[in-house]
DNA sequence: TAAAAGTACTTTGAAATGCAAAGTAAATAA
DNA sequence: TTATTTACTTTGCATTTCAAAGTACTTTTA
């Protein structure tokens, strides 16, 4: 039990954290809607939502809005327990900072 | 300028943000107790600490102890500055949350 | 209405990074 | 004197990251 034992793996990367961070503050997310809040690439926001969808913490609906596809994204259960829990462990690294 | 924006690609990693959290509140640390406080290999903490020396966030003194080497870690007033940058970063994009 | 451009992603593969096992060199113990 | 331990560093394989290219459409333009 290190005192980084709570920083969740699966939040080391900025852009994962963005994608949660988004995600808990609406209950969705489209595709274009994360590559404009976090400034990536298309290729990086397929990869990392992937990321987080493989260890189900967040999950993916595709549907079409009129004619076009749309991919959106929303939170599990799971993945908010374990964000709140990395953010709570980030805290307590921070304040002893 | 996106919400990742001041969130620092080198405090990427749960290790290299232990460290940076680790050298924040004491003014020096040894190899070893970086070692015993995050819980990883020798190799790893060899390595983290290596990018963040690279990037000039924190510097090596290599001095002997008795007879035996050592190798202590502080901070540079550049990580010092880029990391509390980073927590206020973070604090934001998880008060949103 | 055919061609060109745009949209919404996914795939790909090279580059960068992460990792622990093995290596090194000296000290200490048996 | 040989074995073990300590304090790291090096190595090289595995995983991850990244953006460019690809796919499958839809929409616009000529």
């Amino acid at each position: 039990m290190s005192i980084i034992t709570n920083i969740n793996k699966a939040f080391d990367h900025r852009i994962r954290l963005g994608i949660m961070s988004i995600l808990m503050v609406n209950e969705f997310a489209d595709f274009n809607m994360l590559k404009e809040l976090l400034g990536a690439t298309d290729g990086n926001i397929a990869s990392h939502a992937k990321a987080l969808e493989k260890v189900e913490y967040i999950k993916v609906e595709k549907q079409f809005i009129g004619r076009k596809p749309n991919t959106r994204y929303s939170t599990t259960d799971l993945g908010r327990a374990e964000f709140k829990k990395h953010i709570n462990a980030l805290e307590k690294l921070i304040n002893k900072s």
